[in-house]
DNA sequence: ATGATGTCCTGGGCGC
DNA sequence: TGCGCCCAGGACATCA
């Protein structure tokens, strides 16, 4: 569930404890996540200094004071918690540990293993299999109206499926998606190839203003959350059409009711009167 | 090449 | 109370 936002909300809240520490031991408790840990992700970590935290698309990258950057996806259940440094057990779930130079733990816990954290060099980075057929971030001056309508003019896929695909836009997940689209009024139905220059240049700047003010309410939960436990979980998110089944569509004027529809194998929620 | 479908994984919710 | 079933879904693999 993590989408853009959460994963900004995750590296803005880790930067405090990580960033200029040096990490005195690392713990890997499973050789695999959804793809395998590094075999020399300890001997390549213990004892280096992180210097810069930044996200990229849903994914997290580490740069260390060596050649090495750690890359991190939270997949569908990952997450951080910091937390002073103890002799409790580890949770079921702690894959990752660091340990850093202030007596501090940062664990990443995922229970549905559907994230990875692996280690590549900043020479590889932009050349990474993961990285280099990535779209625009669209939160960046490159996403506008007309790139996104060059992204998705010769596709016949829906454009619900054509915003989730990480090489039209990067950072969108199922609910942002199905945010975006109500706040447009396009139907999730409707082939990407059918989305007219005009309807872009509407999608473009809602996408952007659905995904800063995630980030600026995930940043005040944010407060509270690290303050609480440490735990840099999902904050609590006000959707106007995620999960909303049977409510009202809360477009101005709109008597619609949130529809739920499978497409993909996935649940879309819509409103089947505005949305056209 | 594109698009459609299957796969990974666990916890939680539901029906019986 | 408990068991089994199904669902959640990001990104990649595989197939047509």
């Amino acid at each position: 569930m993590p989408e853009l936002p959460e994963v900004e909300t995750t590296m803005r809240g880790l930067t405090p404890a990580l960033k200029n520490r040096k990490l005195v031991k690392v713990i890997k408790r499973r050789d695999k996540i959804r793809i395998p840990v590094p075999e020399d992700f300890v001997k390549r970590l213990e004892g280096r200094k992180i210097i810069r935290l930044e996200r990229r698309a849903k994914y997290l990258r580490f740069f260390l004071d060596s050649e090495d950057v750690i890359i991190c996806h939270l997949g569908m259940s990952g997450k951080f918690i910091i937390s002073d440094k103890n002799e409790d057990p580890f949770a079921k779930h702690d894959h990752i540990i660091f340990e850093t130079d202030d007596e501090k733990q940062i664990i990443y816990n995922d229970p549905r293993r559907f994230g990875l954290m692996t280690l590549c060099t900043v020479d590889e980075l932009d050349d990474h299999k993961l990285f280099k057929d990535m779209a625009a971030e669209p939160l960046g001056n490159e996403f506008s109206g007309v790139y996104l309508r060059e992204k998705i003019k010769a596709k016949k896929v829906t454009i619900k499926a054509a915003l989730l695909d990480q090489k039209v836009v990067v950072g969108l997940g199922n609910i942002y998606v199905c945010e975006a689209l109500n706040k447009a009024h396009i139907s999730p139905l409707r082939k990407a190839c059918d989305i007219s220059a005009d309807e872009t240049e509407i999608l473009v700047p809602i996408i952007r203003d659905i995904l800063l003010n995630a980030i600026e309410a995930g940043g005040s939960s944010l407060k509270d959350f690290a303050g609480a436990n440490g735990d840099l979980g999902y904050f609590q998110h006000q959707f106007v059409t995620y999960g909303r089944e049977g409510e009202n569509c809360i477009n101005h004027g709109c008597v619609g009711i949130i529809t739920r529809i499978n497409q993909g194998g996935r649940s879309t929620f819509y409103c089947p009167v505005c949305q056209k």
